[in-house]
DNA sequence: GAAAGAACTTAGTAGTTCTGCA
DNA sequence: TGCAGAACTACTAAGTTCTTTC
């Protein structure tokens, strides 16, 4: 893990979802700001730990202006150090490498996009140049690219506003558009670097946006006469409102979902919302109904489809292909960039996750007149179905998004926004993994900071330094307060309450032991038992002392608060950052740790996965175990008892071919015992696959590798370390990862460190 | 300065497509 | 060629953080 900092015993295998031991209390209520007279009384008695103004946090301040001037001064000599990088290298073969900055390179050459009819606008030529954003820090900065003249200016916008001119696409194939490739063409387009040119300033985000707006749920379509449902043991049409919200139900009837209290009760408050006065006064049990030739009604559709023809099954797929051509893309400042989610989410039940009190509601359908656009004031305004109309066209540059609407179940708001590939978001990553490098160049500093910290006469001090602590230690998330009953009982770290932790001044042979047992994000279970510092558990001693079971275990501190702390701590530092960080770290050390040389490239892919899979736990992502799981096992452990038999006979008939070759002493039995060989070696290859593939399962039984990869893992470690084992980087990121990582496959070499 | 609202990232799951093997 | 299982994608819920409002 992160050197000896991120101790994480997370216990993967430690049950299922919502398998809560202690059974979730009654939400607390407003811990926080409360009962301060008690919390003072607590104080004062014990360790004379004020929450008044200390007397020496001036003093404090004044170190912590020291601490931050040495800071400085040693950015100042990192960004020195990578001026000196940045000078272009000429590499052994005369040919001038591509300059460095901050691991990556920039040559700054104009891009040729494919061509395209899709979208074509006069209003492109303002766009070209954009400033650089000013408050961006050192490390991220690409390259400047050469100021041009204005002749080559011309030329550069003349090449852009050809980018979206028009392109045949015949026969395209998904995603060959938005690829630029064309079948059967070798040479590979250039695709937009827009890492190499400037950023926009002042928080604008775009300077021309077109696109065609969302593509809506099909209208409900009705049951066939045939299809009936029953209640009370007697048929009963329902109407189509009614009918609709019945198909929703009787769809998920194998789901968990319908056989809990919580999901059924809301389904049927909703549904009897949507029967008109008859069908209201009939229908007042759900247990009366039965929704099973509902449900036989599309499992049998589903089977249709998956019976259908070669044919059928193209021509829906063209269809859709067309749809995401006409929708999927829009037009951002020259550029054509995929959207990532182009239809309005249909109307169904809310599966909210965990003991969620929603899970079950109406997921009202959406209706153009529920729907913001945003785009260009100067672009084609998408339309809205016919007899229809927006809730609102806007021109806000300053937003990413394309399309909102507000959903009814808790009434927040859902976008539709760019896929991660494209440059508004790619940018944005970048970005990211920058603040972590720039927290690593100062985490020493802010972790002996929180070790003074956890010694201060003031309760909310200490607290935050604890929750800081373990924020930096176990990679927990900040942990916002929520609404009561709105959501699942999760907490995160400022919102741990008394009852997710037990302290163990002596466990298993360690000293003092936390055990921490809550749900977090997605009701996911956290458990871990980890030994801590002293000073760290003393504090939670204190911090538990006369308090209830439901109560806050940080009492003075949430998100804010500590993200205020850390702002000043560092520019552009959240407790988000940590996460980040940690992660990215770890996979640079477990690569370090565990790929050695001699090893072939699957030996050195299971080192990656490894690697993977410390991140994965650290960061708590767990998975379901496949329902396939043993059986899957039992096939590969087969195949691998098989291989060995395989092996033992080859190598049995090597030895008799090689007695026989001994005796003839001729060509033809030499030969056989050559062929020999190569077939022991090739089962051995074969074997040596099978076993490395049945233990990377196995260990990846219960962990998902995907969101870790995809989100905290700065992608230019993985980069570097397939270019310098000279693994195909294809083997650790498929086709959609390597389109969102783009940027970080150009930059990065086979010496980046983080 | 707190609360509410908005914007955006992170997350697991369900459904679909691809791949390798008998 | 068909099937099983793996790999991938789409979907959308659930977080965090930033911004606005009062």
């Amino acid at each position: 893990m992160s050197g000896d900092y991120s101790h994480n015993n997370n216990q993967i295998d430690c049950g299922p979802r919502n398998n809560d031991p202690h059974k979730h209390k009654e939400k607390h209520k407003e811990h926080k700001n409360k009962d301060h007279k008690k919390d003072k009384e607590r104080e004062k008695s014990k360790h004379a730990i004020s929450d008044h103004k200390d007397p020496s946090d001036k003093k404090h301040k004044d170190k912590e202006k020291m601490k931050h001037k040495e800071g400085n001064a040693d950015k100042h000599k990192d960004k020195h150090r990578d001026k000196e990088k940045r000078k272009e290298v000429k590499s052994a073969d005369g040919k001038v490498k591509k300059e460095k900055e901050n691991g990556f390179s920039s040559p700054g050459h104009v891009k040729s996009e494919p061509e395209d009819d899709f979208y074509h606008s006069p209003k492109q030529e303002k766009t070209l140049k954009r400033e650089r954003e000013e408050d961006f820090e050192s490390e991220f900065k690409p390259k400047k690219i050469k100021i041009e003249n204005d002749k080559a200016k011309g030329k550069k916008r003349k090449q852009e506003n050809e980018d979206v001119k028009p392109k045949k696409t015949k026969n395209n194939k998904k995603g060959e558009v938005a690829d630029g490739k064309k079948k059967g063409k070798k040479e590979p387009e250039e695709k937009w670097k827009w890492w190499e040119e400037e950023r926009y300033k002042d928080g604008v985000k775009w300077q021309f946006l077109e696109h065609k707006g969302p593509v809506f749920a099909p209208p409900y379509e009705a049951l066939p006469d045939h299809v009936k449902f029953y209640y009370d043991g007697k048929h009963m049409k329902l109407a189509p409102a009614a009918e609709e919200v019945s198909t929703f139900f009787g769809k998920m009837l194998d789901h968990d979902y319908t056989t809990k209290e919580v999901f059924r009760k809301n389904f049927f408050k909703d549904w009897r919302k949507e029967m008109n006065s008859e069908e209201k006064s009939k229908i007042t049990d759900l247990k009366k109904c039965d929704f099973n030739e509902i449900n036989d009604y599309f499992k049998a559709q589903s089977e249709i489809r998956k019976a259908m023809s070669k044919e059928q099954k193209l021509k829906i797929k063209e269809e859709n292909e067309r749809i995401l051509q006409e929708y999927g893309f829009c037009l951002m400042d020259n550029h054509k960039e995929r959207i990532a989610n182009f239809r309005i989410e249909p109307p169904g039940l809310f599966r909210g996750r965990g003991d969620h009190p929603k899970m079950g509601m109406l997921k009202r359908r959406s209706r153009p007149e529920d729907i913001i656009i945003n785009c260009s004031k100067d672009s084609k305004h998408p339309k809205p179905p016919p007899g229809t109309k927006w809730k609102e066209v806007r021109h806000d540059n300053k937003v990413t998004w394309l399309v909102s609407w507000t959903e009814n179940i808790q009434g927040s708001i859902k976008y539709i926004m760019l896929n991660p590939s494209s440059r508004i978001k790619g940018e944005k990553d970048w970005q990211k993994y920058e603040t972590a490098r720039r927290l690593k160049k100062c985490v020493d500093r802010i972790r002996s900071q929180y070790h003074e910290d956890w010694k201060s006469k003031e309760m909310r001090i200490r607290q935050r330094a604890v929750a800081l602590y373990f924020i930096d230690k176990l990679a927990l998330r900040a942990g916002n307060e929520k609404e009561e009953g709105e959501t699942a009982d999760t907490v995160g770290c400022c919102s741990l309450r008394v009852e997710h932790i037990n302290l163990y001044p002596e466990k298993d042979g360690q000293e003092f032991v936390v055990e921490f047992d809550f749900l977090g994000k997605d009701s996911i279970r956290y458990y871990n038992k980890v030994p801590v510092e002293k000073r760290a558990f003393k504090n939670l001693q204190l911090f538990m002392e006369n308090k209830a079971t439901e109560d806050d275990l940080f009492d003075r501190l949430n998100t804010s608060i500590l993200n205020k702390h850390l702002q000043e701590l560092m520019d552009g530092l959240t407790a988000k950052v940590f996460r980040t960080y940690n992660a990215s770290i770890t996979l640079q050390q477990q690569l370090k740790e565990l790929t050695s040389p001699d090893e072939n490239i699957p030996a050195k892919i299971l080192s990656y996965n490894r690697a993977n899979r410390a991140v994965a736990i650290l960061c708590n992502h767990q998975r379901a175990a496949p329902k396939t799981f043993e059986k899957s096992m039992q096939t590969l452990q087969a195949k691998i008892d098989a291989k060995k038999d395989q092996l033992s006979d080859a190598r049995r008939e090597l030895k008799s071919s090689k007695a026989d070759a001994k005796v003839r002493r001729d060509e033809k039995s030499k030969k056989t015992v050559e062929t020999r060989k190569k077939a022991i070696s090739r089962i051995e290859e074969q074997l040596m696959r099978m076993e490395v593939q049945a233990t990377d399962r196995e260990e990846n039984k219960q962990i998902a590798l995907g969101t870790s990869k995809l989100n905290y893992l700065d992608p230019r470690i993985s980069v570097a370390w397939c270019k310098k084992w000279d693994i195909p980087v294809e083997k650790i990121y498929n086709k959609t990862q390597r389109e969102k990582f783009a940027w970080a496959l150009d930059m990065a070499e086979d010496d980046y460190e983080f």
